[in-house]
DNA sequence: TGTACATCAGTGAACGCGCGTTCACTGATGTAC
DNA sequence: TGTACATCAGTGAACGCGCGTTCACTGATGTAC
């Protein structure tokens, strides 16, 4: 119960040849303060390397400025993003199934990451890593989705004829609005959110009920 | 084309009596800095001050603190958004045509208010604020729109049959998606905002298709 | 009509804080000879 | 087997910046007498 250690742990550096464990460090203690604040507010280099415990010119072995540290929290974020949602579409066949369960993972991700989410599509990213250019892995993500949406209308097991892109815009938009304002306003009684989900993509997409 | 008055108007002090007119300024100046740089980020006591074109230590003779500043911002933007969602439902009659007119008007305030909307709604402020309290401003609003959505449930005009306070928060969040996505990812190549709006209401509320 | 004074709107200097960034540096350890 | 040296992981002092906040202050103007 005595204060113990108050988070004042020594760090002993790194074996020779281990540099590169310090990035890795840096990176999980970014995470750590994005996710505990819920945002990018506490998010400093000094911070970072207070939580790490090493001195705050040292985070400079292995970003050039805080903005590089930043990147690189979002394309993991993005990395992991995808590797969820196909993990959870391995083994389905039926569209519709696919469908659902790239977005329930989309909405599981959130719930566990909010903090890098956040960075990932809300507006704290500095204009130069705008995720939503062409190139962008943000813009792959969503494309990948229109790949699978189309699959699902093309199957027949979409009863919307909206364009693909359109309509995977709103599907989006839609499962984005429930799982960000989940987690930023998480004071407000909020009916179970899988059910919320699956009913949000039934109806945006007439889904075949049966299903 | 020279460097016009570079931001450094003189202000000349209000007259007798009309003090409370900085506190005007200075709640114009923070929308305008809130709303340029799309967040609360560049929003401090200082940077206020300077666009009014006080000192600093001025800001105090109208807010103890920048956090009730802060306040009063979001206290005015649910008051302008009631006030236009109002009055976008007031002359109609039908119950559909009324749910419709709230949110396009919700949206329409969040396109001109895109700074004040995040903080509204959006993870910036501070714990001490939560507008997600069971009295807030943010829950009143909600409620009125609970309110609407139910009388067109009665009318037999929305076919979902839903509780009605999980309907409205289906529709407010994908509504929320549409809008808070579209504005902090301007460049992503978004269809037209308001068919798509029309779009989800429809299928979500499985409104009446002859509407 | 003149003047003393209270009030009002706002100022200016000073403080300590956390921040990003620079620069020269330290001290352990592996390796060449 | 011993030692000189390069390399590697990280440090420490110092800087200027914008910030929030304190405190005593100024100077114009209305009002009481």
């Amino acid at each position: 119960m005595t204060a113990v250690s108050q988070n004042k742990r020594p760090r002993r550096r790194n074996p020779r040849g281990q540099g590169e464990k310090l990035r890795e460090d840096l990176l999980a203690a970014a995470t750590a303060i994005v996710t505990a604040d819920g945002s990018a507010k506490g998010l400093s280099l000094s911070s970072v390397a207070r939580a790490v415990g090493i001195a705050p010119t040292s985070v400079y072995l292995h970003f050039p400025d805080i903005e590089e540290l930043l990147r690189a929290l979002v394309d993991r974020g993005f990395a992991e993003l995808s590797r969820r949602r196909a993990a959870a579409m391995s083994g389905l066949t039926d569209p519709a199934a696919q469908v659902l369960a790239r977005w329930h993972a989309y909405a599981s991700f959130v719930l566990d990451n909010p903090g890098v989410y956040r960075l990932m599509f809300g507006p704290e990213l500095p204009p130069t890593m705008a995720f939503d250019a062409p190139e962008s892995p943000g813009r792959q993500a969503f494309l990948s989705s229109v790949e699978t949406i189309t699959h699902a209308q093309r199957a027949g097991a979409v009863g919307a004829t909206d364009d693909p892109f359109r309509l995977t815009s709103l599907v989006w938009a839609a499962v984005h609005g429930l799982v960000s304002l989940r987690v930023d306003r998480p004071n407000f009684p909020w009916p179970p959110l899988e059910p919320m989900i699956d009913d949000t993509l039934r109806r945006l997409l007439l889904l075949r009920e049966e299903l």
